[in-house]
DNA sequence: TTATATGCAAAGTCTTTGCTCCACG
DNA sequence: CGTGGAGCAAAGACTTTGCATATAA
């Protein structure tokens, strides 16, 4: 465990979003400017493979992730804003076991993301 | 509509898995070879903005499509193989209409990805 | 004709890697 | 002290783009 592990470690911790490798790299020059970007895709794969952490694509080219410590949640994306909110549904959770068990699958991970656009007056 | 359109429409049609660019590609050349890469990813990113195409992510760092008529459907991951599997969990549907509106959006489109390993004589 | 699509190759993004040096344990 | 990590810069993988040419309507 190395100083620029830990701090990689600390800023995923406290980031309120869904940062990408950019946005790690930004803050954590901010807490100790011997970061390298090479260091935080080294990290961040590493901690991804190790399931510290999570990698969410939401089809933009860059990857963002974060910590899966937290409790799972699954994503919305609000298509107009860019905003990415998160919910858990327990229901979805089970469903999700029975139909990968209905396939002949033990179900290791998923990835569920909702695209949507804010109702207003509508509905 | 140009005849190099025709061809990548018509591949895409016909392709029984979830190709990726350089795979229409090659597809696409043995009909006629007069097709170059560029215009594969200009016609698939074409394709897709007019909802034609769906655009699969399952983070290996390339774009993989499918026609877009084809009956809406999820997908598993093999992890182990792979494979893509395709599903149809009209329950889950209705899920996720139901989660949207509790969080006050539209659902205009959902990415659904299961990843998992085979059931052998386990369970 | 006349706007639009294609090919080719160069450029862009995001991510990974080779190599040397530094640091943790 | 030695093994593994960090930095830097170069290389890679996938995708996009500029420009001159070719083509559909």
């Amino acid at each position: 465990m190395t100083g620029q592990r830990r701090i990689i470690a600390q800023v995923l911790e406290t980031a309120k979003g869904h940062p990408d490798a950019e946005e790690i790299y930004t803050e954590a020059t901010a807490i100790d400017s011997a970061i390298s970007l090479a260091t935080v895709y080294r990290t961040v794969k590493l901690f991804f493979e190790l399931g510290i952490l999570e990698r969410l694509e939401f089809g933009d080219g860059r990857a963002r992730y974060e910590d899966a410590e937290r409790d799972h949640h699954d994503h919305l994306f609000d298509i107009e804003t860019g905003a990415v909110i998160e919910f858990v549904d327990p229901e979805l959770e089970v469903l999700q076991e029975k139909i990968a068990h209905r396939l002949g699958y033990r179900l290791m991970a998923h990835k569920m993301e909702l695209f949507g656009v804010k109702l207003d007056k509508e509905d």
